[in-house]
DNA sequence: CTATAATTGAGAATGGTTCTCGATTTAATG
DNA sequence: CATTAAATCGAGAACCATTCTCAATTATAG
């Protein structure tokens, strides 16, 4: 799981330095890249796609795909790491495109069902629940 | 939820009756075009991408999404709709592609818990299990 | 049959991501 | 420090699944 990187280079702490400044959100390779740009800092956007993967491989970061289209999103994933008894799920409206984080005790069953029952190791980094949010459900139907 | 296209033409029906035909495999949108183009029938790839989205907002496919650069994966969820007391789950193997059904009751206490404890309506036809099925789980790491 | 709106399809465009490969940087070693 | 071999960078091209364009075709109502 935690292949590492060979050398140690700026590109690599400053992409990993900005998931963590804005821990909490989920990040676009793109708005990493404008970031950057933005603050007059140069690197390649080669780099940053490669950094975001090897800190996905790493697993300092986690690597989202809510929808086939859009961009993939990244997080930094240390808080959740330290309170490693709760795992993070994530939900997706269908309607207005929310992603909710769910930090939720009763759900740790059911990666442990999925495996004792069904003999599958569920990831819970790229599984996301789509549905309707509580603010959308209200408007809707 | 049903919405429905207003004409009815043979390009639809044939992109259903192939799903249908194929029933419990996954296809990719090229492969619908490949099945055509190689039965001397001629289809636009932009009707195929059209019909298979048409189909999954009426509910008569599924689609997936396993990974954000491979194509997305479309089925046939006929079957399923006939038995609407159980719900259906499905897990789908990051390694080999493979696609699980899931018939458990267990599983139905995922979707109550995610309304009742967080105001969240779980579109299942929608959600699939990402991780590691059993076979691949022995042969790698 | 006619009119009207929906659908088709060939090809171009899009956009996120990966690849190429020469230039640069890293870190171990002398 | 200086040397060096290997790793990483980065600008731009390539890739490829998917969507868009728009004129031609087709489906249905009347």
């Amino acid at each position: 799981m935690a292949t590492r990187t060979k050398y140690r280079t700026k590109q690599k702490e400053m992409v990993l330095e900005y998931l963590m400044a804005v821990e909490g959100r989920h990040v676009t390779a793109a708005e990493v890249c404008e970031y950057f740009t933005g603050s007059g800092i140069s690197i390649g956007q080669a780099t940053v796609y490669r950094q975001l993967d090897n800190l996905v491989k790493e697993g300092l970061i986690n690597k989202y795909i809510i929808d086939g289209n859009s961009p993939a999103c990244f997080e930094y994933v240390g808080r959740e790491e330290h309170c490693h008894h709760d795992v993070c799920f994530h939900c997706k409206c269908e309607k207005c495109g929310k992603l909710i984080h769910l930090h939720c005790e009763d759900l740790k069953g059911l990666g442990e069902h999925l495996y004792s029952h069904h003999q599958f190791t569920l990831d819970t980094s790229r599984t996301v629940f789509y549905g309707i949010c509580e603010d959308c459900a209200q408007i809707g139907e």
